[in-house]
DNA sequence: AGGCTCTGTGACAGTTGTGTGACAAAACCG
DNA sequence: CGGTTTTGTCACACAACTGTCACAGAGCCT
């Protein structure tokens, strides 16, 4: 079953487009606050996420921002405002689509199916289903990482910084590359890069001071070879 | 450079939207009906079709499952009509976005890079094959250089200085035009390539003192051959 | 052969790029 | 809320790279 998340404030608004959703056959979860919907996300992942843009505390302007950091899920913004310029803004922060309320449910999930045939297909996913590298293997579908079969622990920001480094292996990638695919930042220190490197290296080679697969290109940046 | 196609009779909106396009960046085409649209997009296909859906001949809706049965390029609908049953009509014939004219350019825009995240990868990531010179192997994919199988180590400006010069296989390339083209320098001292050369020859010739791929030629400058 | 220019190369100092430990802020997790 | 983990920033040390110079040969001409 295809599960949506509302997170929107206002008690009517919400139970009414969870009522409609369920009705069209959605597995529909609500969450009134950002934060509450972002706990909700991480924990239990729905296949799509409504957002109104005017929440209590986090605003959903930075809730669409978070969720986008380590989240492809598509993101429709519900909001009562039809301003150029919040559109222009919830659609820069990383929503797929905005819909000004009150809105037809008939729309909406016209609007939710459009977003599917572009949404990552689940059965070609997008990251590499599981690497190795020599004796290291990387699994992004468990999220796991294990050198000569030992497990080790990594963050997940070097987990993704791994996985995107394996989706290109053998290629360089230049700290400005990795800074926009890893963090979202179109620009920013490179020298972030450089630490996040030192720690995986730490974590998945032998002998750290004398990398075998997360090797430098001095002067254009890093990858992972075999 | 983004190339956007846009479908609409009236000359007027049609013209103010290429207008408007060219201005932020894009490389606008116009149809003024769905069967030239159809046509161009086919000879020339662009990155995004915008698409009115009263059009004379063939409507919008046709237009667009025609589009669809072959491409599957970003559609955005750009109608006056704002009921439900055109929107998900339009939605449900493979339409990625619908908006209401008058539409401000700013909202279309960001629209369409809100689409192109979820575009498929159209162009995959260029090949570039790695090119060979006998026992020379050189692919700027991976940033590295081989002879005979064996990784070579090279600076960055060795490397961009190399890759002059295999672009140019087999023709001299004077001092002073690798000067320009590798250093960016309009003026300098040419000595300075001649102290690149020798550190590549250390590198990628079996014996530097005898050049057989990067050779001298007296007076002129220095070529690369097989 | 002699005198000239052109080229190769080792040494060196200045610049740039990279690795890493320390630390503070932020996020996370009960 | 408080302790723990993760993240990003900074500074320093060190290694690699770059460009200049001087000198030694090699090539070319008469």
């Amino acid at each position: 079953m295809t599960a949506v998340l509302v997170i929107e404030d206002d008690d009517r608004i919400r139970l009414a487009l969870l009522l409609a959703l369920e009705e069209e056959g959605y597995d529909a979860l609500g969450a009134a606050t950002a934060e509450e919907g972002l706990r909700a996300q991480r924990h239990h992942p729905a296949d799509y996420v409504l957002v109104d843009l005017m929440l209590p505390g986090l605003d959903g302007f930075e809730c669409i921002r978070q969720l986008r950091r380590d989240d492809d899920v598509p993101i429709v913004v519900v909001s009562a405002r039809d301003g150029t310029d919040d559109i222009v803004a919830a659609l820069e922060a990383g929503a797929d689509d905005y819909v000004v309320k009150p809105v037809a449910i008939r729309e909406l999930t016209a609007r939710l199916r459009a977003l599917r045939r572009r949404a990552r297909p689940a059965s070609a996913p997008e990251p590499v289903p599981a690497v190795a590298f020599g004796e290291l293997e990387i699994s992004p579908e468990a999220g796991e990482v294990r050198r000569a079969g030992q497990q080790v622990t990594v963050t997940r920001t070097e987990f993704r910084l791994l996985c995107e480094l394996a989706e290109h292996a053998g290629r360089v990638l230049s700290r400005q590359q990795l800074l926009q695919r890893v963090w979202g930042y179109d620009s920013g220190d490179e020298r972030l890069v450089d630490v996040h490197v030192g720690r995986l290296r730490q974590k998945i080679e032998p002998d750290p001071a004398n990398p075998r697969h997360l090797v430098t290109l001095r002067g254009l940046g890093y990858k992972l070879q075999r």
